[in-house]
DNA sequence: TTCTCATATAGATGTTTGTCAATATGATCT
DNA sequence: AGATCATATTGACAAACATCTATATGAGAA
């Protein structure tokens, strides 16, 4: 949330109760793949999983690190981000992304 | 596992440490991408939390209840099947499905 | 065995997605 | 301001995917 609190990305509003209490409403159903697809990515889960492993990792390092090209990888991290799976935060030149791990912890408690 | 302690489904084995511990090896992320993938899409999550909320289901009334083709659902469950999400058995004429509870906490497991 | 009905598969089609090379943007330093 | 370097965007293309209609499979009933 930003001074206003209002939230600063449009990360889909992911709904609160597990799977197993109830069917999921369509809308809800719509938003949690959304949320989902963007961690369904094999690239995508190794960035985030060496950025959750670390802390935090800049861009400049990551494409070498997943072994595809500077375009794809800041693609892939732009996905993660609007999601709310990452958080990006300039330093200088650099990139910087950060896990937003109330998001995973979201997802895990409609999981299960 | 059948009696033979041999998984009865092709589904792929996923890692068991999670994210935050280490990076995912390229095949760990591979297979979990697999399994997140047959999850990430809205009318599997409805297929999904339907049967989570009732216990099980009948394939004859799915399509109707997500307004789809009976192909349609029909591929969907196969999916959700073949990632180990859903177990099915089949009773005469009719296929009824339900949750492999332990497969979402494999999940879950992984992503918190 | 033949009919009926539930489900699965095949084949076709439009859409979405992952990827890269090329280029644009934007921040720092001189 | 102009040069340099990190990151984002664009445009193109092939592969994967969701969906449907038509048809095949397979189980119980007659």
């Amino acid at each position: 949330m930003n001074r206003y609190d209002v939230p600063m990305t449009n990360a889909p509003t992911l709904c609160c109760t597990p799977l197993s209490t109830r069917p999921l409403k369509s809308d809800e159903a719509e938003s949690l793949a959304i949320v989902l697809k963007a961690l369904a990515d094999p690239i995508r889960l190794q960035l985030v999983s060496m950025i959750a492993a670390s802390g935090e990792e800049c861009a400049c390092d990551l494409p070498d690190a997943v072994g595809k090209s500077q375009p794809t990888v800041s693609h892939h991290l732009k996905q993660l981000v609007e999601a709310g799976i990452l958080r990006r935060e300039q330093r200088g030149k650099w990139a910087w992304f950060q896990l937003e791990q109330e998001r995973l912890g979201e997802i895990c408690a409609i999981l299960c």
